[in-house]
DNA sequence: TCGCCCTCCTC
DNA sequence: CCATGTGAGGGCGA
């Protein structure tokens, strides 16, 4: 039996949430940002509603530059508020995971499910269960959503893209390929510029292309994995399952530093805060780490990073900051650019045992 | 395996 | 001139 698989996608979820907030809003061209505090207007737009997109002002655009085309059509800016829209996600993911028989949440806006089961594999059923779902996230949330059904998470995801915004799109097994096949690889989850770019120099532009493709020759330009992934893909075929509660494998921060600067003392000033909000999440969650990592984005944009890996898992956060100034001091060394962001990062997680520190570990270990 | 880099995602 | 923040995953050389 064929697979019922959903994603469902809020839309333009930061500025959604702002307009549910102050629905006078609605009619105007909202732009929701995050602001670096370099300067006045510096950071970029993070999600726009459909009133601004019209206008131009995308997802990524710098603040200046949206604020320079909404000039005149009574724009509203707003900043970015992680937190609020993290309440309102938990509250609406409750409602989707409630109605399902497997849930996972893959982003603060998305999530799949698998319905296989309470539908028997019946997507007349399936269409009905994602009618429910968006229906209480709006009666509850006054939020709209769009909702992709398939045979695979490619599918379901490619659907709820489809549908955007406020629909629900079912592709019953039989039509998968007639839905996949003209799509460009583009839209395809894992294509990016250079992916397609890559894609396109063997001839490659359309889904259907990629489905009948020769694995080998894409193997060889774009690597193992990513290969077998996209021809699965272009078909419509691929297993990966709907997973629950998938836990983070890294925690990180990372930001714009008040100037550009090779001053090792100066970053981490600025870091201080993100270092303090790791180690609290690490607490939070029980995990032990196993890698520090500092990434510092040059002057001209460019990315470096150094990273430090311990022989066993520690759950000792002093050890993040303690590291992270050592990396940090050796990331300047090997670079003559000024740092425009810094971040860090801890991963290799695992469930923390009874162990305690690096010290007791080795005590008792010894 | 480690360290580093690249690519991608999405709001 | 301007370019955020979080996280996943893979390739590759040493």
């Amino acid at each position: 039996m064929a697979r019922v698989i959903g994603h469902i996608d809020l839309d333009y979820f930061y500025a959604q949430v702002e307009e549910v907030e102050n629905p006078s809003i609605r009619d105007r061209p909202v732009v929701v940002c995050v602001f670096s505090g370099r300067t006045e207007d510096s950071g970029v737009v993070s999600t726009s509603n459909y009133n601004a997109r019209a206008i131009g002002a995308k997802s990524g655009m710098p603040i200046s530059a949206a604020k320079r085309i909404l000039n005149g059509h009574n724009p509203v800016i707003i900043k970015m508020v992680h937190e609020k829209y993290e309440a309102v996600s938990g509250r609406v993911m409750g409602l989707v995971s409630e109605r399902v028989d497997i849930f996972e949440k893959t982003g603060i806006d998305e999530a799949f499910f698998d319905i296989t089961s309470s539908t028997g594999g019946d997507y007349t059923a399936a269409a009905k269960i994602a009618r429910g779902i968006k229906d209480a996230i709006f009666q509850t949330e006054g939020l709209t959503s769009s909702v992709g059904i398939g045979r695979s998470k490619v599918v379901a995801k490619l659907g709820s893209d489809s549908a955007k915004p406020g629909g629900l799109m079912t592709i019953l097994p039989d039509s998968t390929e007639s839905f996949l096949g003209p799509l460009p690889v583009t839209k395809l989850y894992g294509v990016g510029p250079k992916t397609a770019a890559a894609l396109e120099e063997i001839g490659i532009k359309s889904v259907q292309e990629l489905s009948r493709s020769d694995v080998s020759l894409l193997e060889r330009r774009l690597g193992r994995k990513l290969a077998s992934y996209l021809v699965s893909a272009a078909s419509g075929t691929d297993i990966d399952p709907v997973l629950a509660n998938q836990p983070p494998t890294q925690f990180s921060r990372i930001v714009t530093l008040k100037r550009d600067t090779r001053n090792v003392t100066e970053a981490m000033e600025q870091l201080e805060e993100g270092i303090a909000a790791i180690g609290g999440r690490l607490a939070n969650s029980g995990k032990s780490f196993r890698t520090v990592s500092v990434i510092g984005i040059q002057t001209d944009l460019s990315t470096k990073t150094k990273s430090k890996t311990f022989d066993i898992p520690v759950r000792d956060s002093a050890l993040i900051k303690e590291h992270a100034r050592v990396l940090i001091s050796q990331l300047i060394k090997s670079t003559s650019k000024d740092l425009r962001r810094v971040g860090v990062r801890i991963s290799e997680l695992s469930d923390s045992t009874d162990q305690r520190t690096l010290a007791e570990f080795v005590k008792r270990k010894v």
